[in-house]
DNA sequence: AAGGTATATCGAATTTTCCCGATATATCTA
DNA sequence: TAGATATATCGGGAAAATTCGATATACCTT
């Protein structure tokens, strides 16, 4: 993935807001609670909070997974997505040294 | 200046050349040569080297100035950018804790 | 003052992004 | 197997970005 891609990536407060909620999923979606938070948040959490229809933020969550900043896993009906730190780190460092 | 707007000028292939060249101005804009560099590179330079209009490059550099990327000096007809490298830093330190 | 050079701004054609609704696919449950 | 639920993909309209040529502005030289 190319770095301007990854920029791509990040020019959009809706993907922006939803890395950063990717943070702390207990405290961005208690609804989920029950579910356990062990593979990330299902698209329906991450859907309703961010308040945009579900197949933009199906497509958003792919643009940030293509990007490697988050990873996916399917379980039973539910993806569940979380942050990809060691892209994101690696993502960091690349910066810090060809920025 | 916002993040997202940030990783927007940042968005773009030619933006990112722009900023890259201006990391090692003797080298990569030997033609200026008798100017100096003191003051960074001229719009002029830049234009040739991308390859692009030069109210393209124009506004290109000043997307890159309003991200804190660059900062522009007139001197004479001419007006000299040079990377901002304390906004860079300073991006990057935000991005450190925020991303 | 007049003409030349460097840069900025304007207006527009094309491409890309944003975001949606509709539909397809996968899985679960009864 | 039929229906329900969750997610992905497709097709498209509106908005924004890209990039250009033309023109305006600023400054320099004679």
């Amino acid at each position: 993935m190319d770095q301007v891609d990854i920029f791509k990536a990040l020019s959009n407060r809706s993907r922006m807001q939803i890395l950063s909620w990717l943070k702390d999923p207990e405290f961005n979606f208690p609804e989920q609670g029950g579910a356990g938070f062990e593979h990330g948040v299902c698209v329906g959490q991450i859907q309703r909070k961010a308040g945009l229809t579900q197949s933009t933020v199906s497509e958003y969550l792919s643009i940030l997974q293509r990007a490697g900043l988050v990873s996916s896993v399917r379980v039973g009906q539910w993806t569940y997505y979380r942050r990809d730190e060691a892209g994101i780190k690696a993502l960091l460092e690349n910066l810090g040294t060809e920025l």
